[in-house]
DNA sequence: TGTGTTTTGTACCGTTTCGCATATTATTAA
DNA sequence: TTAATAATATGCGAAACGGTACAAAACACA
């Protein structure tokens, strides 16, 4: 018995819940609390179901607040790659970029909460080496997605053909940290709009010049 | 009675504690595990102190975390300011507080822990106002400290005339918080070094260049 | 309608948590 | 020596924690 998406039929009682949802708010609590101060209570509440359908459906707090990461990195590098892909100036593509991560960090109702990654992962990245090297990925794949948006504008004869690619990546990355770093450190979306825009431009201009 | 130091002469039984030593102690623990990870038992094994004289001393776990990290942006930022003040080129300037707050990150013993209010505060900013002004404020004395270094080094003529010290100081800042992050996420330290150098470099050629 | 299967809901277990109450100890002042 | 003071040490207690056992419920299949 195979339904039309190719999961198997379900023979018991169904679900009363919707697991990609219900990770979504399991991820928007961890966001706010982190993973620590975040009980299974917390998680309950939040994604409507009781403790042992959150443990039977995704394993224990830790297995939970893993797949909540990498999902965020799922959907946060796929709109990173869906911003950076159309053919357009550097200053303007990076600053896209920017904005696009700066509507993430500041939601629209609550708090300014940052990235989920730096402002959850990063705690416990010291002694636990899953979610530290879950996290890492995703910044190796932010640096892999600036450094070929950067080979994209050099192909453009955007880039002064001695510019360092490595270092511009790297300056675009950290602009994006900051950001993270600062929302959630409760600075006024305007300034970091501001911000976004002088770096983004800074940047293209360095690119340009070599 | 009067200390020569000037401290009222203590009546009852002397402390067996030196506060200094159990704050930079009680850091260094709430470095690794985090603010809400860490337990008063942490606490009291790594300062060898017992909870009554915890609380006592401190207050509650907030209060001294609060305490922690007050020590830490002014022992911070005094390293800081002094790592900057001598007059040296911008770009071995800047190269010159990375390297310095690199080897903050990188304890001699341990992993690799990064920023103190980067790691531990952040988590915490969105949902405790008084640990988010904190840090905030910490990251403002950073991004003033800064533009005085490019100020400073404007006036001795190193920068275009039209430079834009802001974002300059923007950028540099930028890059601490990267290395905070990337240090944290267990980025190897030559890497960083490298990248270190390459943006305090690059900053500089900006500034020169307008 | 009954049987097997899977999820849900309740209730509980052992542990850990923070904070404090109380008694003890070490020191100063009289 | 004695009283006053201020710290330490022991240990309690109520609450919260993560995780699970178990029975009731909701479905597919026969």
């Amino acid at each position: 018995m195979v339904q039309k998406d190719g999961s198997a039929r379900q023979r018991g009682r169904p679900r009363s819940y919707d697991p990609e949802l219900a990770l979504q708010r399991a991820t928007e609590t961890f966001w706010k609390k982190g993973f620590t101060a975040t009980s299974l209570d917390d998680l309950a509440a939040a994604t409507g179901m009781n403790r042992p359908s959150l443990y039977a459906g995704f394993g224990d707090k830790r297995a939970l607040y893993l797949k909540a990461l990498n999902r965020y990195w799922e959907r946060g590098l796929k709109a990173m790659d869906e911003a950076l892909r159309p053919e357009m100036p550097l200053a303007k593509a990076l600053n896209q970029l920017y904005q696009l991560a700066l509507g993430m960090y500041f939601p629209a109702k609550g708090r300014p909460r940052g990235c989920f990654g730096v402002g959850t992962a990063l705690t416990e990245a010291v002694e636990d080496p899953l979610i530290r090297d879950a996290f890492a990925g995703g910044l190796r794949r932010i640096h892999a997605g600036f450094e070929s948006c950067m080979n994209r504008a050099k192909s453009r004869g955007e880039l002064c053909s001695d510019a360092d690619v490595e270092t511009l990546a790297g300056l675009a990355s950290a602009v994006l940290s900051s950001l993270a770093v600062r929302s959630r450190a409760g600075m006024p979306r305007e300034s970091l709009d501001k911000f976004a825009k002088a770096s983004a431009e800074a940047i293209a201009a360095m690119a340009a010049a070599g």
